[in-house]
DNA sequence: TATGATTTGTGCGTATGTATT
DNA sequence: TAATACATACGCACAAATCAT
């Protein structure tokens, strides 16, 4: 695997966020499939925890996943729609 | 969430501490029960990592807090009263 | 029942750079 | 200049919940 070739003047933390949520949107992680853990973040990104867990803390914070203990980090399905 | 009015001339860990403290003595946080987490006081403050860590410093060094690694910071049991 | 692997939660220590006072 | 604070990031240890064996 390749390192990253990290942008300039990005925040790794929402760069990392942004990759998820495009993943997400593109159907890759599905509703209620857990994303990436902290540690499968580690090692394809090449960052530390901390910086993983920001990642993954900016995707529960705006309601795109959700945390279970124990288990992991999972996609937030879309809200159902009216008929 | 609002925004903390913070007064001024204070040093930032202090004034948190000093919030604790208080929320201690009014039973907020009982005796033996963890007080907010580092993130938890980033968030609630909004103050960074090192000022939500030095406050809660303040507290353990004053005895009035004890830390147990991998778990928190907990509230202090006060001296048992003799009969 | 119990053990280990996985995953998240919390904390400790450190480092670099910027901005404010 | 120095102290304080913010923001980001690295790496580690230990605790607890969950799951598979």
């Amino acid at each position: 695997m390749d390192e990253i070739n990290w942008p300039p003047n990005v925040i790794k933390a929402n760069y990392i966020a942004e990759t998820i949520r495009q993943r997400i949107a593109d159907g890759t992680y599905p509703p209620d499939t857990p994303v990436p853990s902290e540690h499968a973040l580690v090692q394809e990104f090449g960052v530390a925890r901390g910086t993983a867990r920001k990642a993954l803390r900016r995707l529960v914070d705006a309601g795109d996943a959700y945390v279970v203990r124990g288990l992991g980090t999972f996609v937030t399905p879309p809200p159902a729609e009216k008929s």
